[in-house]
DNA sequence: AAGTGGTCTAGACCACCGC
DNA sequence: CGGTGGTCTAGACCACTTC
């Protein structure tokens, strides 16, 4: 209730306006009035309206049906659509606590594979922190960034703040990202950090992370523990030209 | 070149003209026409420009910059947006000639798990199909589809087509789905299928694929092998509401 | 036939970027 | 400051669904 009153645009109002009357009194597969019934609600241009209900489609919060209407999405679909997130933000979501202990902040040579995903020169400077990630106290994750050296120098990283936070406020704003999801079993040193048997299986999670301008950001590679931890999305048909 | 002439809207037409000139004269993170400039190219209002520009924003393509203009693309985040695919057409655009043996097909009644997920009573009627999915020859995965009744009866399933194309010719076509992704370690029934050591790691991809109405049509359980098998993704930042 | 969402026009002003 | 994309209006006609 009485969210934040930050909404400076028009389809924004509608949007929550839309949001509000679906909580209230609509369900799953309930129409949504009709948009020239909305543009009379809120007294604003069909456009406006139909970009409000665009991004609430975006989220699946709504679909549409040409020629019907438009209606509400089945609450199995809500808000899962595929977001980059910080592993802080994901298990937040996720209803755990999250915290961290970080196991080596350096200065290292990018070796091929980091130089390559990153853009750099072999052998270029980039800061590399490690980190167990743990949610609810309980060890989670396993987590080796690396950074281009000029995006963090190691000296300036703060380990008790958002390493997000740290490069939004440097001018580093991460917009997209390209992971790739693997399984793999557990050496001793993973699991001993993550405390599970030797062989246990484990989502390993490779981020690239660009800015705007697809500038590298951030290289991550996270181990997931498979008992824990399982990676949820919500996909659509035809997102591509056809 | 020369595709297919199938475009209807004039959107569609600009869309299709802004690919070409990328195709032809532009690197990543060039710079297009502006808006402006693309209405009088065209002959379109701003409207439809910025209906073509978002579509091609929607699949990497292109990138907005406020203020600035609107840019090609880095070739890494191109048509890596979470779609949602068959394994046929997984496979193929991963390189692969995709082929299958079937290892069951049967009528059951659907055991909890199963029913919730398609929205069925427990116990309700449904077709089960196994099937060992091959890459080049090679096992890739194993998976188990079930299907409501009504949907595909057992009887009608022909094991030589396309599953998602048997489903779209009796109108239940697959808008949506959710997926989760875990790691597990194989047992001896699917290490053996697969042709790997017991104990091997792989993921695990459950997936609910409803229709535009939101009405379950399929729940799929599919275990890729990890050493040959990695699920890709392009993310955004902010797709919900802030 | 009536109602719905989908596309489209021809304007307008605003917010942001870069010179 | 001029140019860019972002939002918005007030209309219009088309394609589709529903009765």
């Amino acid at each position: 209730m009485s969210t934040a009153s930050k909404t400076r645009h028009k389809y924004e109002i509608v949007a929550a306006g839309i949001r509000a009357t679906i909580a209230d009194s609509l369900g799953p597969n309930d129409a949504l009035p009709s948009e020239r019934e909305l543009m009379e609600i809120y007294n604003v241009s069909r456009m406006t309206v139909r970009a409000a209900i665009a991004r609430l489609a975006d989220e699946g919060l709504v679909y549409n049906v040409h020629g019907s209407g438009t209606y509400v999405g089945s609450p199995d679909l809500f808000a899962k659509a595929p977001k980059l997130t910080s592993f802080t933000e994901d298990m937040v979501s996720r209803g755990y606590a999250p915290s961290s202990r970080v196991l080596e902040v350096s200065r290292v040579a990018a070796v091929a594979a980091v130089a390559t995903r990153l853009g750099l020169a072999p052998g270029g400077e980039c800061t590399k922190i490690r980190r167990l990630r743990l949610a609810d106290g309980n060890p989670m994750a396993l987590e080796t960034v690396f950074l281009p050296g000029e995006v963090l120098p190691m000296e300036e990283f703060d380990a008790k703040s958002s390493l997000y936070g740290q490069l939004t406020d440097r001018g580093y704003e991460i917009h997209r990202a390209e992971q790739e999801i693997h399984a793999v079993t557990l050496d001793e040193d993973a699991s001993g950090l993550l405390a599970v048997p030797l062989g246990s299986a484990a989502l390993e999670i490779d981020r690239v992370a660009v800015d705007r301008r697809g500038h590298p950001v951030e290289y991550a590679r996270t181990i997931y523990r498979g008992d824990r931890y399982s990676f949820q999305m919500a996909v659509s048909r035809e997102s591509g030209d056809k």
